[in-house]
RNA sequence: GGCGCAUUCGUCUAGUGGCUAGGACAUCAGGUUUUCAGCCUGAGAACAAGGGUUCGAUUCCCUUAUGCGCUACCA
């Protein structure tokens, strides 16, 4: 049976870098027939973070990633818990890390260290001057019965506890069986005595992750390739437990553009963020996917049931991999395009309330024709939602403008409001029935342009732009078509002639 | 400093002991067009370097360089 597991920390927003340990755990235990685990780690407890776990399961909700097992979130969008294997919070297990903690004691394989924390910073210190690699010495690994009481009874005075090391085997090595780099060697020489259980009776990860492992089942464990380091370190407790360890799976980093480690300081990495900003969960997830793995065909575009069908870890490459915007909002505005009318027109009510106000769009929304024709016409420009407050205000405002906006490049002020002054009358004769239907509009303004001779320019483009207040939109007839569905033919009237008085 | 991992167009990547090294995004040019976007057509753009092994290396090996990660009572 693949079990396999996403165990964040709940520091606060869902990083992009999870989002993709998520979605692989995900993906490989779904195309597997498997169990995806969701085990929150919450051991340090400086940087516990209020409702994190709330709001990481309501992002992965939104991106349609789920959990058999641990936390999940109910009918009433309640944080519940679920499975066999918990309690799935750590802190709720911390007599089992501190049981097996002391089991390794007995066996030999760890042991208490009384070391305060200015001796370990001095020591530190010392060793970056002599330019040597920072370990513990190993201090207290070999203290006698008598003095281990001695230094409990002062640890006691002092009021602070000791902490539980892990007893580093001293020579040979450790190999890593990794399904994505291989096996990796690792001398156990180098290998720090790495506390597994803190002063505050809390396990570090290294305990933490390899007990919860274990009785959690897990079959394989998927994340980032930060671990790799430590990964021996986890080996090695199993084998002090005498437990198989299961299989790993670290897969490459994400990156920012200059290539370090992909972080707030360079744009957004917050999952909730690009949510925000209009990027569709389907899109990011199917972004994110191919950061780092791809099906190594020239498929790009894959819903989440493509991606469960053909996720394979043989396909995850080893390099990391840029963090490339303009890739997203390619991707995002495919998905953008693949809405229907009336499903895009949801989406993008909420950025329309936001950019333009909830009363004005209010009556819009019980009759949503004029919000669908809208979304429509900028369906194949946008590239994210949040954009289309300015690029379709003029469809529920007046728009402002400078009066040369209005003079096509070939014409001059004059001779357009000559030919605005014109085009009035010829539209104010119009019934509703031609100006409202895009097709007859163009047909009607093309012959009137023909029977005046004018250039198609000269009477588009500033017929565009009185409407619109615009340089760049979409096209003259479908604007003001448009324009006259939702606000009647008098709005259309009323703002060729504000053209007309801006050009006096 | 130590340890580990990585290296194909700007970016994501495909690929093979012998190929004109393929695709996508981005960029640029042309076309369509009242504008922008879109769409269509086209262009430029890569095997990090040096040694081997080999008839032949982008591919296999070594070295170097570069980048990144880890090196906490953080995960």
């Amino acid at each position: 049976m693949i079990r396999t597991r996403f165990a964040p920390s709940p520091t606060g927003y869902v990083h992009i870098g999870s989002l993709r340990t998520a979605l692989f755990a995900f993906l490989f235990a779904r195309h597997n027939n498997g169990k995806v685990i969701l085990r929150v780690e919450d051991t340090d407890r400086t940087r516990l973070v209020e409702g994190a776990v709330d709001n990481l399961l309501k992002v992965m909700k939104r991106v349609g990633i789920n959990f058999d097992e641990g936390f999940y979130l109910d009918n009433q969008n309640q944080v519940k818990e679920r499975g066999e294997a918990g309690p799935y919070l750590q802190s709720q297990r911390l007599q089992l890390y501190q049981k097996h903690a002391l089991e390794l004691i007995e066996k030999g394989r760890a042991y208490y260290c009384f070391c305060s924390e200015q001796r370990l910073e001095e020591l530190r210190k010392e060793q970056a001057a002599l330019k040597k690699p920072p370990m513990y010495d190993r201090h207290c690994r070999n203290l006698a019965k008598e003095q281990i009481a001695e230094e409990t009874e002062r640890c006691r005075k002092e009021g602070r506890n000791p902490v539980i090391r892990f007893s580093m085997p001293q020579e040979g090595q450790t190999v890593l069986h990794d399904l994505i780099y291989g096996d990796i060697t690792y001398e156990n020489k180098i290998l720090d005595d790495q506390v597994i259980l803190k002063s505050d009776g809390f396990p570090t990860y290294h305990l933490a992750v390899v007990i919860d492992d274990h009785y959690m089942q897990i079959s394989h464990v998927i994340r980032g390739e930060e671990w790799l380091p430590s990964a021996p370190k986890h080996v090695l407790l199993y084998q002090a437990f005498d437990w198989n360890a299961p299989a790993h799976a670290h897969f490459p980093l994400i990156l920012n553009p200059d290539k370090s480690k992909l972080s707030k300081r360079q744009g957004d990495v917050a999952v909730e963020d690009f949510l925000a900003r209009g990027y569709l969960p389907e899109a990011l997830v199917n972004f994110v996917a191919f950061l780092g793995w791809n099906p190594k065909t020239e498929q790009e575009i894959f819903s989440m049931e493509d991606l469960i069908k053909q996720f394979d870890l043989a396909k995850i490459n080893k390099a990391a991999a840029i963090f490339d915007i303009n890739k997203l909002d390619w991707i995002n505005s495919l998905y953008i395009r693949a809405k229907s009318d009336s499903e895009l027109t949801d989406l993008l009510i909420p950025y329309w309330e936001e950019a333009i106000g909830t009363h004005t769009i209010r009556p819009f929304k019980d009759n949503k024709e004029y919000l669908e024709a809208i979304a429509s016409l900028e369906k194949d420009r946008l590239k994210k939602l949040s954009e289309i407050g300015e690029r379709t205000r003029y469809f529920f405002m007046e728009p402002e403008y400078a009066p040369n906006l209005l003079v096509w490049k070939k014409s001059t002020a004059r001779e357009t409001k000559e030919k605005l002054l014109k085009l009035y009358d010829h539209l104010n004769k119009l019934d509703t029935n031609t100006l409202i239907y895009k097709e007859n509009l163009e047909k009607d303004l093309k012959n009137f342009i023909l029977q005046n001779q004018f250039d198609n320019g000269s009477i588009l483009w500033p017929l565009r732009t009185a409407m619109t207040g615009l340089d760049k939109s979409p096209g003259p007839f479908e604007v003001t078509s448009t324009l006259v569905s939702g606000l009647g033919k008098g709005e259309i009237l009323k703002r060729l002639q504000k053209a007309i008085n801006k050009l006096a």
